[in-house]
DNA sequence: AGTATTCGAAGTGTCGACAATATAGTGATA
DNA sequence: TATCACTATATTGTCGACACTTCGAATACT
């Protein structure tokens, strides 16, 4: 199993994908101004397609609009990320409570299966895992909350947001053993059933993340 | 101050209110089907206003909507509280820590202010409390907590939705000098900029108020 | 009788045109 | 020269019409 793949089924899902893609890898610039008549010409799509995308957009706080005006795409900054980062703390926290109690064992057991995996590439000196690893591995632990509320907020909402960041403030780096071994122990609390244990390490982990990035961030831009 | 009125400058947005307002009242009733033309016609607008207000209302989570099939309005349930009420737990715990680390001492004092002026209300009786109170004191801490996201999600979003379960599920109910006390204390943890013990104790207090909604389910409809 | 197929109506998705609003640039006035 | 009013233009908000999809009902077939 793996991200479960988003269909689009109408011309406005397809725009809105094309968009969320162009917005997060940076081909249209954080801060820039979304043009409806531009971009009707540009994904030769009806002005209507591009507003419902634009409105998709905004579910997902990746741009801002103002009526009458327009609608630019968020502007990235450090206070931002940290927002960012407390509101995950809060709502992965609650979702590594939640998978504790509510996941089946086969879950469990898969998720464990997938940090054996992350395990070999990790020894083998891949750096692959960051990405699409890392992803995963907090992706499977939001589904298994079982929460609605929060799987929408997250996986529909806040996720893309923290690519966003990921990919053009140039988030590769390492911190790959060390939250290999964070991902571990939060495994192993939710195998144990442990809900209060699970929750603190999990917002540990990011809080580690988020400290992390930081760090970085100072040494870019002083 | 009381709690931002959002003044509607298009149309659009007009209509945005109204449904909401008639969604979260039971006016149209959880589970129904949205027709845009039915809608379009009693609310005198074309239907692109009326597709522009249901994005809208889905970013809220108060409808839900297929690909050509058309919007219904999301269905209460005793699982869908239980949900709503962790993320609330998770969040505005949060929102209670930021409070505390990041309220003004003038913002400190308004808050206490407005629990006096509750204590009053409450002494003589008035059952006003829960509703208006209780929604402004959580409002302002919120506020308080100053991160953009956790505001957007929480007051744009899932209080409505909130709103939605209390009206129609009948909560006036008592819990009010309980819950008086449990503001009480919170409030003075933010005054003492204690944010570990103002996050526990409004996840404390939003536990409580689950688990008393939730006897009041089972009571109702066994 | 039961199942598959086709057809029709109702509703959503998409479009281009028009109306209303904001913004920039021009010119007039003190 | 600075400020204000006004106009021109570009952009968003709104509308009605058309295209496409879904779903149910009627029909045909085994």
């Amino acid at each position: 199993m793996s991200l479960a793949v988003e269909q689009p089924v109408t011309n406005a899902d397809r725009t809105f994908f094309q968009l969320r893609k162009d917005i997060v890898e940076g081909l249209i610039p954080a801060g820039s101004k979304l043009s409806e008549t531009e971009l009707s010409t540009k994904y030769a799509v009806s002005r209507a397609v591009i507003r419902e995308a634009i409105s998709r957009l905004m579910s997902c706080h990746l741009v801002e609009r103002r009526a009458n005006v327009g609608a630019r795409v968020v502007a990235l900054s450090p206070e931002g990320l940290v927002e960012l980062y407390q509101v995950r703390e809060a709502l992965e926290g609650m979702a590594a409570r939640l998978a504790a109690k509510n996941m089946s064992e086969q879950q469990v057991q898969d998720l464990q299966a997938l940090l054996d995996s992350h395990f070999d590439k990790v020894k083998t000196g891949e750096t692959y895992y960051q990405e699409a690893g890392d992803v995963d591995f907090h992706y499977r632990i939001i589904l298994g909350s079982n929460n609605q509320h929060l799987i929408a907020v997250l996986v529909d909402g806040l996720y893309h947001l923290v690519r966003m960041y990921r990919v053009q403030l140039g988030m590769a780096g390492p911190r790959v053993t060390t939250a290999f071994d964070e991902h571990r122990n939060i495994a192993q609390a939710i195998a144990n059933r442990d809900e209060e244990l699970a929750e603190m390490l999990m917002r540990r982990h990011i809080l580690y993340s988020k400290n992390n990035i930081e760090n970085k961030l100072r040494h870019l831009s002083p």
